[in-house]
DNA sequence: TAATTTGTTGACTAAATTAATCAACAACGC
DNA sequence: GCGTTGTTGATTAATTTAGTCAACAAATTA
């Protein structure tokens, strides 16, 4: 029951770039560096959100990759879907047919009810969210200085 | 983002279990043959849940396993936890100190809000939920012969 | 246009996890 | 004591995860 790294550390990545608003294309390796993740790793991670029409990228000096949609349009549901994939706990919940008994059986509503659980959370949660919610902290280590 | 198959087995054993009350000690061989597990590999699973509490063993000729706890006393998060350990999405909700960015990780937040979300399902669901849920697809089923 | 920088893609691999199986053993009932 | 049933530990095959490497493509600038 875990997230991969490929949820986690793409979700990071779109963080980063909308941390940097109005700064042009930020180059993999100033993201890879600041994120603590491989830049050859993180090159994997860019493709799916160019793909999924997330960011845009270009290639030579001074290139690099800039978000395409306003942060409050980026839905978290959309970003794991695009890294992830499916995030359904179950199988037989994915491909029902493959499994005669799930008709009926009352263990799979619950894994369901689970699989909306998350999808409630993650639906409701924009890319905006997590940059306010990553500021208040800032501004929290800064008072804390005091 | 997967439950393993301990954790949807087990859970299956257990509603097995509850739905024969009354009929004394059950055979893993039954259990086996009705869940389509693999009776090497149900002995496995049986052990966290003997362990836990949730059922008693008894070896010898006409043993089995059978409930310990009524049905509507087992929460599933008891028995997730016992079958998966902890359901935790990401690795810095479980040991923060190794993660020295997630004090100040906004992602973070998020996931422990997935996680709050997955156990709240898994807290207010106990076994005998189930049950009912499962009787209730038992007589749509006798209906729809009709 | 050559050199350099940056992103893209696919092949490959090491490590971890999952899902078992097998075999030796322990207890129980007849 | 013998067969039946559960217990435990060792082992393994398959899959997934997490990443590396290398060849390539495009853009920029000199």
């Amino acid at each position: 029951m875990r997230l991969s790294t490929k949820g986690r550390y793409g979700t990071r990545v779109l963080l980063d770039l909308a941390l940097h608003p109005g700064e042009g294309l930020i180059p993999l390796k100033d993201i890879a560096r600041r994120q603590e993740i491989s830049l050859p790793y993180l090159e994997h991670l860019i493709a799916p959100l160019i793909t999924g029409g997330m960011i845009k990228s270009t290639r030579g000096p001074r290139g690099g990759v800039s978000l395409i949609k306003r942060p409050d349009k980026i839905k978290l549901s959309e970003v794991i879907q695009l890294l992830e994939g499916t995030i359904v706990p179950v199988n037989c919940l994915i491909n029902p047919k493959a499994y005669p008994r799930s008709d009926h059986c009352a263990t799979r509503d619950i894994w369901d009810e689970i699989r909306k659980a998350i999808d409630g959370v993650l639906e409701s949660t924009t890319l905006q969210d997590l940059v306010e919610r990553q500021k208040q902290k800032g501004e929290k280590r800064e008072e804390s200085k005091h």
